[in-house]
RNA sequence: GCCGGCGUAGCUCAGUGGCAGAGCAGCUGUUUCGUAAACAGCAGGCCGAGGGUUCGAGUCCCCCCGCCGGCUCCA
C-alpha cells in the first residue's frame, strides 16, 4: 500500500503512522494506557511485581515480574479488562507524596522501592486511578476513558533496567494511536513492511539466502552478486573522482596487530580469535588496523596527504547468537570502508568532502531524507584522553555546521577509538536506519606510531578518519531492498530486461535481441519457457524486471520490440536500435525511472 | 547470551497418538498463444538433529541446532 510510485523521497505527507515523535497528547494517552495495563495485570496476577511502563514510538509497554510466562490468551483477557477500565472512565489523579509514604504504599513492590531510593528530593510522584497506584513522574490524560485506539501487541523479555546482570522481566507491548484509522494505518504499514522484508524478497527474487551451515553469513546467488557488485563498482567510480585508492589487506592477522590497535582489549568479545598463545590469530572485524599497518610501509611528506585508503574486504564479527537478523545484522559482511590520513589543517576539508560524496551517493540511490547524529565519548570503553575527545567532538560539530547541516547529539555512543557522525536515512516506509558513519580516530595513529614530515621538517602525527557511506553492504542491501520493494533502478537491476518471444518461431529473433543488448553490456534474458506470453509477463513483473521486450511476427519483421515498462505498462513497438540505446542511456545516467514512466 | 514463539516437499501451509497431505514451483506431454497465471499427467519427504515415553510418535517429554519477535549490542 505504501507506493514507491511517487518520485523517490518526495510526496510524503509527513503524517506517517510511525517514525514521528509522538505529540504531547498522544504521549499522555500512551502513558495512561500503560497504567491501565498494569492495573489489569495486577488483577489477573495479584502477586505480580510491576517495574516501569513508559510511552514509546507507536504505543507503550510495561515490564512485569510474573509467576508464569504470558500466553496470547492472557493478552486477550488483559485487553478486555483494559477496555472495561476505559469504559468506566475514572479520573487519573496525581500528586507528590513523601518518600516514606511511598515506601509504605509500595512495600511489597521491590522495583518501585528501588526507584524511590534513586529519585532525588524528599517527595515522589504518585498517580492513582480506581484502586491502582503507581510511582510516576506524570504526563497523563485526565481520565481512563481517553485512551484512543489501542491493542496489546506482543510479549518480550526485557532485563530490569536494561542490564543483563539483572532479572529478566516480561514486557508487554501495546500499540496506541489517537484514532482507530491511525492504528489501522500503522498495522497496514507493518503488513507492507512484512511483504517487503528483505529476507522474503531475497528468496523471491533469488538474490541471496541465509543458511544454518553458516549462521549470519549470506550466500549471494548470481542475481544478488550482480547487485552487490554493481554497488561496489559504483563506489569505485566515485573513488576515482574523490581521490581514494583501493587496497586489499589480509583477512587474518596475528594477535599482536589487534593488541597494537586496541581491538584485543576493547573488541575481542566480538572477534573470531583462535590458535595458541604466542601464535594467536584473529579474523579482521574492521579494516583500520590493516590500513594503519600499511601506512607504515613508507615515509610521508605533508605533500602526500591526505591519503585515502579504501577497501571492500569481507569482515567478520562474532555477534551473539540472539542478535543476528537477516542482512541487517550479520556475522560476515563488507563495508564501503575507507580511512583518511590527513594533516590537522586538512581535517575540515576532508569532512566536507565526505559529506559531499555522501550526499551524491544517497541522491543517486533515491534516498533523500537523512539526518546526522554526533555520537560522543562512551562512559566505559574508550582510548585516549577525554580532552582530546572533546576537541574532536567540537571539530566534527563545527564541520557539520560548516556544511550547512544540523545534527542531533547521541551522548556516549561513540566508538571506543573516537567520536563519530552517523548518517541516518529514512526509507519508503518511514523507518530510520543508520547507514554511513564518519569517525575521528584518537588512538590508532599513536598506537601504530604513524607520522608525516611537515613543512617545519619535524615529524607530526596525522589525523585519522574512518568513513563509510553505504555502511555495510549487507545492511545497505537489506534497507534498499525494502525501500524499493525489490524494484531496483535499471543500473542496479540484476536482470535489466527480459525478452519475451510470443511463440517458438520467434526464438531466433528473441536471441538476437538479447545479443544486441548484451553487446552494450545490458543484462538481458530470453524467457524460453513454454508458457504463454501472459504468464511470461507475469513472471517478469513479479521478478521486478525493469523492461519486458515482447517479440512476435510484427517485431521480427520490423526489427523492433514491443516495450513494456515495469510499473508503466505497454509502451508499444519501438525500433530495436533505439531501445538498446535508450536502455544504455538510462543505465549510464543512473536514472531512477525509465522511458518517462513513473518509478515502479 | 537471556525471555517468549516457531521448525512438515524448493516456497506457502494443513495434519493433536494409528497408512505423511494440498496449492504454487519442478519435470513430461499437448497447446504456439499479443501485455499479470493454457490443459493433462508424473515425480517430489531423515516431519531440523539426537535421546526418551509408548504396541505405535510429525503429534507427548528431554537436550541440541537454527529461525522469528524482544532485551543487550551494533555496520
Amino acid at each position: 500500500m505504501v507506493s514507491d510510485g511517487a518520485p523517490a523521497g518526495g510526496g510524503e505527507d509527513g503524517d506517517r503512522p510511525d517514525g514521528q515523535a509522538p505529540g504531547e497528547r498522544l504521549s499522555r494517552m500512551r502513558h495512561s494506557a500503560a497504567h491501565v495495563l498494569a492495573e489489569a495485570v495486577l488483577e489477573l496476577f495479584p502477586e505480580a511485581k510491576y517495574a516501569i511502563g513508559p510511552p514509546i514510538e507507536n504505543g507503550f509497554y510495561y515490564d512485569f515480574d510474573l509467576p508464569r510466562p504470558l500466553t496470547p490468551d492472557d493478552l486477550t483477557q488483559l485487553e478486555r479488562r483494559m477496555r472495561r477500565t476505559v469504559k468506566a472512565n475514572v479520573p487519573i489523579e496525581g500528586r507528590q507524596i513523601p518518600k516514606e509514604e511511598a515506601r509504605a504504599l509500595f512495600s511489597d513492590q521491590p522495583y518501585k522501592l528501588e526507584l524511590i531510593d534513586e529519585i532525588e528530593g524528599e517527595t515522589v510522584g504518585h498517580f492513582r486511578h480506581a484502586e491502582f497506584d503507581d510511582l510516576c513522574r506524570g504526563g497523563h490524560t485526565e481520565r481512563t476513558g481517553d485512551l484512543g485506539a489501542f491493542r496489546l501487541d506482543r510479549v518480550a523479555g526485557a532485563y530490569w533496567r536494561g542490564d543483563e546482570r539483572n532479572a529478566m522481566l516480561q514486557r508487554i507491548y501495546g500499540l496506541l494511536f489517537e484514532t482507530p484509522a491511525e492504528l489501522d494505518a500503522y498495522l497496514e504499514a507493518r503488513e507492507e513492511a512484512e511483504r517487503r522484508d528483505h529476507r522474503r524478497l531475497g528468496r523471491e527474487l533469488d538474490l541471496f539466502h541465509l543458511d544454518p551451515v553458516s549462521p549470519g553469513a549470506p550466500f549471494y546467488h548470481p542475481r544478488g552478486t550482480v547487485l552487490y557488485n554493481a554497488l561496489v563498482d559504483y563506489m569505485r567510480e566515485l573513488y576515482v573522482e574523490y581521490g581514494y585508492q583501493e587496497v586489499i589487506t589480509p583477512q587474518l592477522f596475528a594477535a599482536d596487530l589487534w593488541k597494537t590497535s586496541g581491538h584485543y582489549d576493547n573488541f575481542s568479545e566480538d572477534m573470531f580469535l583462535f590458535g595458541e598463545e604466542g601464535s594467536e590469530l584473529g579474523i579482521k572485524p574492521m579494516n583500520c588496523p590493516g590500513h594503519c599497518h600499511y601506512y607504515r610501509t613508507r615515509l610521508y611528506s605533508y605533500r602526500d596527504l591526505p591519503l585515502r585508503l579504501a577497501e571492500f574486504s569481507r569482515l567478520h564479527r562474532n555477534e551473539r547468537s540472539g542478535v543476528l537478523s537477516g542482512l541487517t545484522r550479520a556475522r560476515s559482511f563488507a563495508q564501503d570502508d575507507a580511512h583518511i590520513y590527513c594533516t590537522p589543517e586538512q581535517f575540515e576539508a576532508e569532512v566536507v568532502s565526505v559529506f559531499e560524496m555522501s550526499e551524491r551517493v544517497y541522491s543517486d540511490l533515491g534516498l533523500e531524507d537523512w539526518q546526522i547524529r554526533l555520537a560522543t565519548m562512551p562512559e566505559e570503553k574508550f582510548i585516549g584522553e577525554p580532552e582530546d575527545w572533546r576537541r574532536a567532538e567540537a571539530l566534527l560539530a563545527a564541520a557539520v555546521r560548516g556544511a550547512g547541516r544540523e545534527f542531533e547529539l547521541a551522548p556516549g555512543e561513540g566508538a571506543f577509538y573516537g567520536p563519530k557522525l552517523e548518517f541516518h536515512l529514512r526509507d519508503a516506509l518511514g523507518r530510520s536506519w543508520q547507514l554511513g558513519t564518519l569517525q575521528v580516530d584518537l588512538g590508532m595513529p599513536a598506537r601504530f606510531g604513524l607520522t608525516y614530515v611537515a613543512a617545519d621538517g619535524a615529524e607530526h602525527e596525522p589525523v585519522m578518519l574512518h568513513r563509510a557511506i553505504l555502511g555495510s553492504l549487507e545492511r545497505f542491501l537489506a534497507i534498499y531492498i525494502e525501500h524499493t520493494a525489490g524494484a531496483f533502478p535499471l543500473w542496479l537491476a540484476p536482470v535489466q530486461a527480459v525478452v519475451i518471444p510470443i511463440a517458438d518461431r520467434h526464438a531466433a529473433y528473441a536471441d538476437e535481441v538479447r545479443s544486441q543488448l548484451a553487446a552494450r553490456r545490458l543484462r538481458a534474458e530470453v524467457d524460453g519457457s513454454g508458457n504463454r506470453m501472459n504468464a511470461k509477463i507475469r513472471e517478469a513483473q513479479l521478478q521486478k524486471v525493469p523492461y519486458m521486450l515482447v517479440v512476435g511476427d510484427r517485431e521480427a519483421e520490423a526489427r523492433a520490440v514491443s516495450v513494456r515498462v515495469r510499473g508503466g505498462g505497454d509502451r508499444g513497438a519501438l525500433p530495436l536500435d533505439e531501445v538498446v540505446a535508450r536502455l544504455a542511456e538510462e543505465r549510464d545516467t543512473r536514472a531512477l525511472a525509465g522511458l518517462g514512466a513513473a518509478a515502479p
